[in-house]
DNA sequence: GCTTGAACCTTTATGCTTGAAGTTATTTTT
DNA sequence: AAAAATAACTTCAAGCATAAAGGTTCAAGC
């Protein structure tokens, strides 16, 4: 392995190109989620995850979804209890297990905001047609087969 | 504007692949860091930004470098003065501004976990050769056009 | 030269995030 | 069946991050 040459170079620079990028959506819609809506992104991700999949899933599923540490994601799920908007409830298989939901009420307020936000991330990607999408995805499974070869 | 049709669906995936692929390496990059090293990802982003420039900054260009606030530069920043790797000092010119740059503990110190960084990415990136890095520069480009055109 | 406004940085309050320790429940081993 | 190991989740301490408020310095216009 040689560390300093060209494409090793260039692949270092795609990476921070790609990490600033990802950083500068990710503000604006943190912006868009707290001026317009009054939440925030982690709160956001945890319901979205929670409304994708439609019933109940254990907190540490839940983490792994969002590749985030178990202990926020039982944070995070706090305090979209204390607000009504998701709950818990035992697993009957397993007493060690926690089972975590939308509520009714989180359910309607996430759908409303779900469309918000496609709004807001399909204007951001406005210049990206079909054929750019697909080329994307190509290139991101690419890179994904190489993390899951370094688990094996 | 159409938000649920099917090409404001496709970014919309696209977005949430990107964020997952980020993440994922950014969670690697940190172990890495936290296990090899004994450090964080903000010192190392800090740290990276101004060994980058080279002679000592404004505060207020380090957070614009790495799309964080003013508040957040400055406990990082602490940290490392308090470690001996930065230094602040006074702009001549204007007494409001803060100049923040490595010192020579801090330069040695970057430049051999610099190498050890660019080699972590190269392998996490080992799946994407020249071609594929010249796709994503023009697709990111694109992209970021799109987010200065909001600004208009 | 005084005031008004803007720029730069820090401080504060709150929330997010992690890694590690702690608790309870299940599974495996002996 | 007892003990040890593993697993799921929470709690804890520390660090990271934001937005808003505060303090200081500079610049512009009267």
């Amino acid at each position: 392995m040689k560390p300093t040459d060209a494409l090793s170079r260039r692949r270092l620079r795609t990476w921070i190109r790609l990490l600033r990028i990802t950083r500068s959506n990710e503000n604006h819609l943190r912006e868009f989620l707290r001026v317009n809506h009054n939440t925030t992104l982690p709160r956001f991700d945890v319901a979205a995850a929670l409304y994708r999949v439609g019933t109940p899933i254990k907190m540490s599923e839940l983490s792994q979804m969002l590749l985030v540490s178990n202990g926020n994601a039982t944070t995070v799920v706090d305090r979209l209890e204390k607000d009504g908007l998701a709950a818990r409830e035992p697993s009957g298989d397993d007493k060690r297990v926690v089972l975590v939901g939308l509520t009714p009420a989180g359910n309607t307020w996430f759908k409303n905001l779900a469309d918000a936000h496609e709004n807001e991330i399909n204007s951001l990607f406005a210049a990206l047609g079909h054929d750019d999408l697909s080329l994307i995805r190509d290139l991101m499974r690419r890179l994904e087969g190489e993390a899951d070869d370094q688990d094996v």
